[in-house]
DNA sequence: ATCTAAGCGAGACGGTACGTCCTGTCTTGAG
DNA sequence: CTCAAGACAGGACGTACCGTCTCGCTTAGAT
């Protein structure tokens, strides 16, 4: 297809505005966010923005994505020191970086809107949570995670805890992700009751 | 006490601010929540909604907790249907109420800002964690829990998983909050692994 | 009368009303004058001074009739010296004190709004010109200008380029007044042509 | 020339403004015109008006400049006949349209700010004062005026007495007008006393 | 000695306007 | 077609004053 009609984009605009946008969000949050402000930064004005992304949410979304590099499915034979490694890694990448609130913030805003909760989750997400699918499954493999463990029930319980606790207390110490991580594994290795529901035994 | 000087505020200005930003907020998200809007809905001049809060993450905080009732802390002698109603309560005061994106957009905003986290845990996080901790610490006195569970783990270890189900799902059916409660109940009344560290001691 | 009813009003508030009204004219201007600020500075609230004004003319009429005392009408014995003396003592009033603007804008804030011109010529502008109409009387009696000069003209021909050439340039010389009321004196001391009428005689 | 850029101004937009802008001076005054009422009138954004002038001032300043055009400098061949055609011209154009109390005070806030006095004496004060020195000039030129004459002092005798007249009176008839510039130019015509100084003899 | 009216500080309140910032779109000229 | 530049309608921001009001308290003459 000839789409190479007229002058064509700069790259390097487009790394500019992104760029420009992973600093401002470090610096000011997702609120205080202003395409004005991306464009004054990233020497470029708006219109030039405006052809390339949408809206705000979009924008942010892709930053983000590029921003934060999915973290690699650790591999070191043990399960449990794989999952403590992935969590440190996760949240290098997020709480260090400074970028944590600005993720939990686009995740508020795309909530209820499905044309910006698909690109958050196919863009962002997705991408992001293959690495504890990775770990658990190899864990199951290995025999150190019963077979019947449910994939997202696995996500939510080891990822559920370390982001309640940063929301909680605006912090997460290596003492607090290795100790929540180790309950949750506590709960995973030895078998969450499959058969649950809310009247059912839990066990014994 | 002196501090009955000047002309008293009206109470029903108060309320109708607060309502005015509940029903706002429902239906445009903290992000689209203007104050100029609440004064419009409340009826109400942008200048009285200023004397009375700085901005508007104190404004929503208080909105929130005047409008997010605590749940009640359950007690039919059996902690894990305890837990399983409570979970359920806390759901439909959040999820269903359209207030939960709302909740998290707020957390969101205050982290990193202690004048703003503060009066959010103080207002709104503490007194709704409560029921928490009174249902986790029945069942230490009923011999359900171990008696060496960290109320703060507890907490992230139920709530965590919920919350980060939703998150990523948009939604949290019945099901969802059952079958997350008994796994997280599993590891809780096994007693966590309080020997359990990563590499080091987790504590001395 | 028994208006002695109540609490009688602190003549020391009136007196701090006015002292702060003419401070805040001379630094900020008329235009730039607020109540507030006025409250502020006579350390009052606003009520109290509404108690006493009306409104910002009023109460900046009675300020400047208080501030800018009348000059006397000098009386040397010679006219013209009488006239010379009475423009500097009317320009060191005005002009040096900083009020001359002040003046100025009130008067064009009056024009057109009879219920504000009427005060501010009985309170503030006739006291001031009965000076140039003694001097002129006296003029007339001592045969120095002839009795047939209409006193309002007089005063219009001695104080309008005065005023005019301190609107032009912003300041007014010694010199600038002695040069003008020399040239308004020469007209003045020979006759301005009483015969005068729109279409009447040119001239001879 | 790169000052082409950008998307250009409409120039109605400017014209609206400045309409809207007269048009309320007349109807409120000088005090009680406001941006936002500009705004409205001209079907225009408060943005709009401030990306062209920075100020309520400026603005004014520009409005009058426009809307008060200069008035032509007669030549009858008779000077005392185009300084009574001048003087009426003049009234004409500020007391009968409404705008002179606006022109003084415009002066009257002008006055101790040199960046206001500056533009409101080149756009509007000289072009509007160049008539009066033509007809002098043209009177010097004649013989009808002393050659000796200053045109400032000349401009002060004349216009000044008509000024300060309509300030006391809030008014000013054709009478008046007549009235007042016979006596000047009676001074005018006869020569004012150049030699003139504190001291000196006027006279005889 | 009490009553009652006014003064006064304090501050709420509905308003209006301020001057600024940002949004998303549009218009122009140049590459 | 891109892009810089910048105009534009629109909307919100947080602040400053306005003039009025409602309080509690004080002050002092009248009863």
């Amino acid at each position: 297809m000839p789409n190479e009609r007229g002058r064509p984009r700069r790259p390097e605009t487009d790394a500019a505005i992104l760029r420009a946008t992973i600093d401002l969000l470090r610096e000011t949050g997702y609120g205080g966010l202003s395409i004005e402000g991306v464009a004054a930064r990233a020497r470029v004005t708006r219109p030039t923005i405006y052809r390339r992304w949408p809206d705000k949410v979009r924008l942010v979304i892709e930053a983000l994505a590029k921003a934060v590099p999915p973290a690699p499915a650790p591999d070191t034979g043990n399960t449990r020191a794989d999952l403590h490694q992935l969590a440190r890694s996760l949240v290098d990448r997020l709480v260090h970086t400074g970028l944590a609130p600005v993720v939990l913030a686009v995740h508020a805003d795309s909530i209820g809107h499905d044309d910006l909760a698909a690109p958050l989750r196919d863009l962002y997400l997705h991408p992001r949570l293959e690495a504890i699918t990775a770990v658990i499954n190899r864990g199951i493999a290995r025999g150190d995670v019963p077979p019947d463990t449910s994939p997202d029930t696995a996500r939510d319980l080891l990822a559920g805890p370390l982001v309640y606790r940063w929301l909680v207390n605006s912090t997460l110490t290596d003492t607090d992700i290795d100790q929540l991580v180790d309950t949750s594994w506590a709960a995973l290795s030895r078998g969450a009751p499959r058969e649950a529901n809310s009247t059912a035994q839990t066990r014994r």
